[in-house]
DNA sequence: CTTAGGG
DNA sequence: CCCTAAG
């Protein structure tokens, strides 16, 4: 079980709860996403026009502006664009739900095509919402929970309403200074809580802050947040000092079924075409530095759009390239934004019996969470993979303020208790020997993850560094988190013990299985495999060439062969992952070209047995 | 179970 | 890599 959070769309640097998107008629995977941030953008527009409305008129008015529009754009025509559907947006006062701070929000209803065609369903899967403000600016995103293994669980605080609405109140915060205005941010919340204080972050249906509450049902949000390439979500985000924001929710509910888990964070969304920016802004969320867990590299797309300091010079009218010119102001002025792009938890250890039913694997895998949440966390920060203990240095001192800084920066998730004593636990038998991938894995984590460098608490325990997924026949097997003592990096294996769950595929049947891309020789066999014998005979390919390797089904092979073609006929820049011979992809061309032709000779004539053999 | 093709 | 119709 792959347990991390990844967040979803980044425009000018920030995270994006998914926007409903209207598929389309797309060939591919690609196109839909492209189609899809472009649906998104368009939301994009219509909460920053709606933001920039309630920025005008604090009162609720049921019209406005789409930036970016030549136009000064009526409502009505905002909705017929691009969209055939028919959105309807109401803002709306005095929502029982909205915190006082919280004056407006806005019901967003959506009837365009989804999948789905009922109506209610449809409703419920395009709702939203999205929050104006809050005194944090450095929060995130949401998160998800999309494993089956909790994905029923539910959040009593949000199952509240389902009337879909966008959220948004005013801004009164400490970061006023970078958004002198107070309506200049729209924020995408799931939630948000001002203590630190892990323990009552996890009963957010608790909590009494009063500056925002999440009014998005997690089925919703779990549909809306989710993309089918996303595994179980579960994260925590801290931008340590400087966002009293993020934090996790987790609660098992007093049913006994009904298990709350939520994780929660506001998420402030800058307008490129807003002129209040004045103050220093640092995006840190440049250069993939936030790579909790080491291994969470931003994407190029995801870095290149992270682009909100430069929107910010672009507003200020400031030629400005690097940060560094944004610097003459008070330091204390300068925010430093992070972006976390996900935690793993720390540790996830579950035994249960394979006749035990779905329903008691959540259960268990809830309480094992809940175990160790409970014993509390706390955030480590680590500088060049260093453990950084002095908590009372300031950011500037310490290196972090500036963005070129912020690849040597990351994020752990620590225990602060010592081993939890839970019937998780299983401290005869640690699985801390990985007999596969474990020494990449080691290899990948920076040097010196001596995680302690002598300051950091000896009781705490590292977060888990990411989770190692072998393989073992035709099946995934999960093996237990890598931990690295803070003590002694040799003991690290006290640390917390864990055991590989049970093939989750077992019991969960719509596991997706994990990518494995194919080796150029994989390649080569396969180019070889269809040169002798065409392209519809993937058993035979499969027998042939890849019988040793159970986790390529001749399915995989036909795929793969697929994919081989269309990368053939692309250009070599718009090809991604390990690249492939140039010399091979020909050959797919002249085995693809050939076997074409020799199925529409026997569409044509009787079978031959010239073609049969392969002879050409 | 295999193949083919869309997602 | 998933899903599924079709044979």
């Amino acid at each position: 079980m792959v347990l991390h959070r990844k967040l979803d769309y980044r425009l000018n640097g920030y995270h994006f709860p998914s926007f409903p998107s209207v598929p389309i008629s797309a060939k591919g995977k690609r196109s839909v996403r492209r189609r899809s941030v472009e649906n998104r953008m368009h939301a994009f527009n219509i909460l920053a026009a709606v933001a920039d409305k309630l920025l005008e008129t604090e009162n609720s008015s049921a019209t406005f502006d789409v930036p970016g529009s030549s136009k000064s754009d009526s409502k009505q025509e905002i909705l017929n664009e691009k969209k055939p559907c028919k959105d309807e947006f109401v803002i709306q006062n005095g929502h029982p739900n909205v915190s006082p701070q919280c004056d407006g929000f806005i019901s967003r209803k959506d009837s365009s095509s989804w999948k789905e065609p009922s109506n209610a369903l449809r409703l419920s899967e395009t709702s939203f919402v999205c929050l104006c403000s809050g005194s944090d600016g450095n929060s995130l995103g949401c998160c998800r929970l999309d494993d089956p293994v909790i994905s029923d669980f539910k959040t009593p605080l949000m199952r509240s309403e389902s009337n879909p609405e966008i959220h948004i109140s005013k801004e009164n915060g400490p970061y006023n200074c970078s958004f002198p205005h107070s309506w200049d941010a729209l924020e995408l919340p799931v939630h948000r809580d001002d203590d630190e204080n892990s323990s009552r972050c996890t009963h957010p249906c608790t909590s009494t802050n009063k500056s925002s509450k999440p009014y998005l049902g997690a089925n919703k949000l779990k549909k809306l947040l989710t993309s089918r390439y996303w595994k179980v979500d579960l994260g925590v985000a801290k931008p340590a000092d400087l966002s009293k924001t993020a934090d996790v929710g987790l609660k098992p509910a007093l049913g006994k079924q009904k298990i709350s888990y939520t994780f929660q964070r506001t998420q402030r969304i800058s307008f490129k075409k807003r002129k209040l920016f004045k103050r220093c802004l640092v995006s840190a969320s440049r250069n993939g530095f936030n790579r909790a867990g080491f291994l969470n590299l931003l994407t190029k797309k995801e870095i290149s759009e992270g682009s909100c300091s430069a929107a910010l010079h672009e507003v200020n009218g400031i030629p400005s390239t690097t940060t560094e010119q944004l610097l003459p102001y008070k330091p204390e002025d300068c925010q430093v934004k992070f972006s976390i792009k996900s935690f793993i938890v720390p540790e996830l250890f579950v035994e249960i019996p394979e006749t035990a039913t779905v329903g008691s694997l959540k259960r268990t895998v809830m309480e094992a969470i809940t175990a160790i949440i409970g014993s509390g966390l706390h955030v480590g920060v680590l500088l060049q993979g260093k453990h950084f203990g002095d908590d009372d240095r300031t950011l500037i001192q310490a290196g972090i303020s500036h963005a070129n800084e912020l690849d040597e920066l990351s994020f752990t998730l620590e225990s602060n208790s010592t081993l939890p004593s839970t019937r998780y636990s299983n401290s005869k038998n640690p699985h801390f020997l990985l007999p596969c991938e474990s020494t990449e894995l080691l290899a990948r984590l920076p040097n010196g993850t001596s995680v302690d460098q002598g300051k950091s608490n000896s009781s705490s325990y590292p977060a888990l560094l990411s989770t190692i997924i072998c393989h073992e026949s035709d099946r995934d097997f999960v093996h237990p988190p890598l931990y690295m003592s803070s003590q002694d990096k040799t003991s690290s294996c006290e640390a917390l013990p864990a055991v590989p769950l049970h093939n989750p595929r077992r019991s969960d049947p719509k596991h997706r299985r994990i990518r494995r891309p194919f080796t150029v020789s994989e390649v080569e066999a396969l180019v070889q495999a269809v040169e002798n014998l065409g392209t519809g005979r993937w058993r035979d390919v499969k027998l042939r060439s890849f019988d040793d390797a159970k986790h390529r089904t001749y399915v995989d092979l036909k795929d793969k062969w697929k994919t081989l073609v269309h990368t053939a006929r692309i250009s070599p820049q718009q090809r991604r992952g390990e690249p492939v011979p140039q010399e091979l992809l020909n050959r797919v061309l002249n085995a693809h070209a050939h076997w074409s032709q020799q199925q529409a000779k026997l569409q044509a004539k009787p079978p031959s047995t010239e073609a049969c053999l392969g002879v050409w």
